[in-house]
DNA sequence: TCATAAAACGTATAATTATACTTAAAAAAC
DNA sequence: GTTTTTTAAGTATAATTATACGTTTTATGA
């Protein structure tokens, strides 16, 4: 057999990383023309399985992209926790500053954003220290006890 | 009058951002429960404006994303404003923080230096988040709409 | 103001994409 | 080598999304 579901999904992304296919109609016709025989519906779970993705495109709505021409911004978290290098935590009306070991600060504000805490409106890392803004009418016993129910590390830390 | 449109778009990217939304119609029906009435029509329009992209995901197949969270890896010429690398903003008392994309914070807060809104009594810039502490009294609306009145790229994402 | 142009949006429907169901082929197990 | 399981893929259709068209609302200009 010459044209196997792998030889059709290298077709695929050559064509697509093109850069000029619209819809799945168009895909199957520029693979037929390269003497790939497939349906639509067959394109369809390629491309889920290929993670391709549509993007806006000015003059056409949508064009197909490889995702890996794009790449996620957002920060994973995994293996051993950063939080593990904090030291205390103090407050000051809606702030509440934590400290870590030295370098360790920015990584530390990373888990605390990925996580999404609602009751942290954003954070600001120096090398040692993080800067959190509460969210409005906090209490400061409260905000302590959800990060260490978020962390269970923290126990006896903060 | 309350400008819809744009109060619905700020709300599409927020529900979008909270990142449970896996088609138009349940877009929809959030944003009634948000007290906006609308149609499927009018979020097909409302998501190609904000360049809201479809995502492969493990379970449901597509998910929506805002595609800032993606970041073309492949170099671009986008508009020239680094205010328009900004996501969101939040108050707590007289502080703002504002998300813009990592590593864009220390630029953006330099274009809000540089303009010196009497508003702002002055910024400090993380990776991807800047504190800005507020003039005493003013207002989170007041200092919003002051904002976009300066800079109106941001209508529509703060 | 009034007239006109532009923008917003709903309805109905077209266009596009995903999937339930089925069959066939390939792989694995026996 | 036969049976069982898994994978691939086509057909038909469901599900989802985009858009042509008409109407209403809002902005613009005289």
């Amino acid at each position: 057999m010459m044209n196997t579901k792998s030889d059709r999904h290298r077709a695929i992304r050559q064509i697509i990383a093109a850069g000029q296919i619209f819809n799945q109609n168009e895909l199957k016709e520029t693979l037929e023309s390269q003497g790939f025989a497939t349906t639509q519906a067959t394109l369809s779970r390629d491309l889920m399985a290929l993670k391709v993705i549509k993007v806006p495109h000015a003059e056409k709505g949508y064009i197909y992209t490889l995702s890996e021409n794009y790449q996620s911004t957002a920060p994973q978290v995994e293996g051993s926790s950063p939080l593990q290098t904090c030291r205390s935590i103090a407050f000051s009306g809606n702030l509440a500053v934590f400290k870590c070991l030295p370098s360790f600060a920015p990584s530390v504000a990373l888990v605390l954003d990925a996580v999404g805490m609602p009751e942290i409106i954003g954070t600001i890392a120096g090398d040692d220290t993080i800067l959190i803004i509460l969210k409005e009418g906090l209490s400061h016993e409260r905000f302590r006890t959800a990060l260490v129910d978020r962390f269970p590390e923290l126990r006896d830390r903060i």
